[in-house]
DNA sequence: AATGAATGAGTTTTCATTCAT
DNA sequence: TATGAATGAAAACTCATTCAT
């Protein structure tokens, strides 16, 4: 098997898995990442520019263009990264729903235990140096979206849910997730049980069936 | 039309207050903060710099700077003009209310109403140049988050509201409000009427009580 | 005539020819012409950048940019500036001519006294860092070289030329033109009409007319 | 397909002169240089960069540097390697000459078959991206015009020649080659065979010998 | 008050070259 | 020797802001 040096241009040597090389490109994206994650959260993505990101990282400047090539693809990337992880989550817990209860619920408890875990990033992407509040969903975060329409469609052919406006529906799930998963990440005691809860019996039952105040006294 | 015959005669060439100077400053503003929505709305708020939206005006780029200080500010002159006409209804309107039932469904209505007569600047705001989704609440737009805090809070001193968490029901009712309206404006046979009473339903009785579908047949 | 400020945006107010504005404008300009000029001459012009250009001026960075787009352009306005004034009288010499020796003899003639009066633009135009020559006709020449072989067809119509290829023709004369220009401009003790008489004589009979060498010795 | 079985027995792992190492050796040198006349002609030499050649190849970008030091270097390769390869052609048909006559026919014959036979390497040395015409001569090339007025010198001293300015003449047949050159490759109907009469009957005779047209109704 | 060219700091980007693998 | 990612100096370019007119 003599190949030709000549040749190829694509994938000339696979560099195996696993080599040093391999590693470092590995690593080096990673630090790239982190360091964006956290400059985001601390200027905001607005007034984040690519040099500063840099700063953040013992990396060259020409090296971040061997990853990237602007700030909006390190955010998509952030972002699809979280998305990509969560929505399979999803996906699998609203299948093996029976009801809608298990529908509804299954859903905002997975969100809310990944936005408690995740807080960090969820931080970074939220956040803007001035007291603007940003939020950007990228095409792969959209199709979250779209799942989570399909589900529902199919949850309604399937009898589980009555044959509601399922667009309407997506976007009030949605809307109810991200806004209360804010209060519950800025906010102090909240956990992400009580948020799926909230939500959760909102959906259930509207306002009527929400859980009662343990200190009636309220808070600013 | 603007004569004010009365003041002009004294000073011929200085400029008189409400005169045809006075007459081009507000046009000017208005000018640019046209031009702002148009450019937005194309590139993207974040894509977008002062150049482009002066670039966008028959006005020099001096000028400019005598009406705002930077596009931060023409975004949040745009934002606020909204966010001010919009929350002394909403406040009006949930102070008559009586009920749970009117609350809710005020506060839907009005602001459905409100984003279906603004469509176009809802869609400036929004909209990005790349696929992605944008949303950016101004402090003037997080101030009316507050104020609906508040009514929460005295609704349920008044007993009117049972004595829930007033941080995530406001938050829920405005996560629903948003991406409800998205889909109302984005959607083709939608009108304000519906997406209330969608919203509505769903917090006076949970998903049980949403309304039905005309076409049981679902949309792609 | 009461002109609405918010209207044209294409030249709002003409800025009156003559104005300091207007002064200024054009300075800059030759300003930047001149350094480049300069630069070229020196470093030649592919080693020359944008920054060398600029750093030869006592304008800032950005002023550059408001003039020419790259060094392409610099240099295509200084070869240009050269072609355009040299062309025009070209033209009228030859459209003079009333026989073979007068076309020819003029437009040698011309072209080497333009070259020897504006010798240091032909040197920064031909000139390279590295021992290599360089030389870069633009549009705006080639299209001089154009107008030559148009008159070498209308010479040849009215029977002032013998049915030659105008083609072959037209490139004889504009290689013969610059090579022996340069070598004018090159070599010590050479004059414009020497040059030309040379050109002169090679084209009207050949070698064997070509005026003999003063001293017979020379070398280079 | 080279074998190579003679020298293969004792050394299986390390290289051998003439073994396959070698063969890559030569054959990378030409894949770079191949590359570099196509990226060259594509992007004209200005705008092209290292790494456009590197690209252009299926080779690492270290391994250009194993080759050539700059793209400086690699032009010079592609131009040298017509130049050398030209150059002791011309001597010799040169060194031949017995007359005038056969002392510029045999240059210009030489020459004009040379870049027939050369064209890809001609256009590719000329051309620019934009509609700018460059021609760049590198040392070697111009040894080239050296020798000839060298040729011409001696020729002089033998009484080939009148005592011309030998400078002057050699300028004169170089540009005429060159433009002539381009026009034959530009052209449409012409070979080398034309070219060489025309520029021959002008050096002899002028003007006045040059071949007529064969349809005097003139081209575009 | 409007104009728009000049400014220059700062950002983005390129690219020749190195060097560990 | 080949590889190709990392490097960082330097080049290219932008753009908010100023200010003379």
């Amino acid at each position: 098997m003599v190949t030709d040096t000549v040749t190829a241009k694509p994938e000339p040597r696979p560099a195996r898995a696993g080599g040093k090389r391999e590693q470092t490109k590995i690593q080096n994206r990673e630090t790239i990442l982190e360091a964006a994650r956290k400059v985001f959260a601390e200027l905001g993505y607005g007034a984040t520019t690519v040099r500063d990101i840099i700063r953040a990282t013992p990396l060259a400047s020409g090296t971040f263009y061997n990853y990237f090539q602007s700030k909006e693809e390190v955010y998509q990337a952030i972002r699809d990264e979280v998305a990509l992880e969560i929505r399979p989550r999803l996906r699998e817990e609203r299948a093996k729903a029976k009801s809608i209860d298990e529908f509804i619920s299954s859903t905002f408890r997975t969100f809310f235990e990944f936005v408690a875990r995740d807080e960090g990033n969820f931080r970074a992407i939220r956040h803007n140096a001035d007291s603007t509040r940003v939020r950007m969903d990228t095409p792969e975060v959209l199709a979250g979206f779209t799942e989570l329409r399909e589900d529902i469609e199919k949850a309604i052919a399937d009898a589980i849910f009555p044959p509601v406006d399922a667009d309407f529906l997506m976007a009030a799930i949605v809307g109810v997730a991200f806004e209360v998963a804010e209060r519950m990440v800025i906010g102090d005691n909240h956990n992400p049980s009580e948020a799926a809860e909230f939500a959760t019996a909102l959906f259930m039952g509207g306002v009527h069936k929400l859980p009662h105040r343990k200190n009636a006294a309220g808070t600013a």
